[in-house]
DNA sequence: TTTCAATAGTTGATTGTCCAACTAATGAAA
DNA sequence: TTTCATTAGTTGGACAATCAACTATTGAAA
């Protein structure tokens, strides 16, 4: 059984980031980085709140996020209020790409994974792995 | 759901490799190759087999097997019908690791795994991951 | 028998992530 | 008010994995 979590892991995501990749040229992580912007407050996420939200290390987050600012999707800006700090911001050219990748990603994810899983299945495998990160924390 | 999966994995991966670190010294990927060479048949695995059941690339296990060779845990041999090919074999030094470091991951896998899903849980997962698998190849 | 596409594995170059060390700013205790 | 441990984020260096290109070998078709 956990052979089997590790090997669908693996080969899940490397499905949706291959067909990512040849869709839209886009690296599954900057897509994860979207969605977490899109879906936070309007100032954008600190960069340590986005670093735990998408599994990365502070570090890691300061050079993806420079890449991505790099290519014009994400905006970094100082915090007013703890200058130590600062938010990375959605741009408009990222919402753009995201409205143009999302469709094609749903469409993958379910191809590959969640189309194989029924309702109850999913309510299932969500309270076993929330009962392990409860208890992982 | 999708985002738990990834968080679960995410964060049992990581505690499984630092105690092991901390315990052994050990990469968890070493021990996934000794696994494997130990399951496996007497002669060892072909250096192709044993890339597939650790979801690395032929390069990426090209490299890996190099390291283990230079600390003693694995042979590489040729093969005879093959003279393309290579075996990995796991070492005397490699058994005994295995021995030693067994026990303490077995009892890690449990804390922060295993041990908080049930038995007809592990099965009803074990089913669903084993279908998204069947269609994903 | 010769040819040549396919296969096994390795290597060079690149990439993305991590750790450790660092700078700057914060805020609570003396 | 001064001090200093803590926190936010970045940076240099190391490392492990990848892809693409390469060598050597195989085995089937001409």
């Amino acid at each position: 059984m956990w052979r089997s979590f590790l090997k669908t892991h693996s080969t899940v995501v490397k499905h949706l980031e291959r067909r990512m990749q040849e869709q839209h040229g886009l690296p599954l992580a900057w897509w994860d980085v979207l969605v977490q912007l899109a879906e936070g407050p309007e100032s954008g996420l600190r960069m340590g709140e986005l670093a735990e939200a998408v599994l990365l290390t502070r570090s890691g987050i300061t050079r993806l996020v420079d890449r991505m600012i790099g290519e014009g999707l994400v905006v970094r800006e100082q915090c007013p209020r703890d200058r130590r700090g600062y938010y990375a911001v959605i741009s408009q050219k990222g919402l753009d790409i995201m409205a143009q990748v999302g469709p094609d990603h749903s469409e993958n994810a379910w191809e590959v994974f969640l189309g194989h899983i029924s309702e109850e299945e999913a309510v299932m495998v969500e309270r076993v792995f929330s009962r392990v990160l409860a208890a992982a924390k």
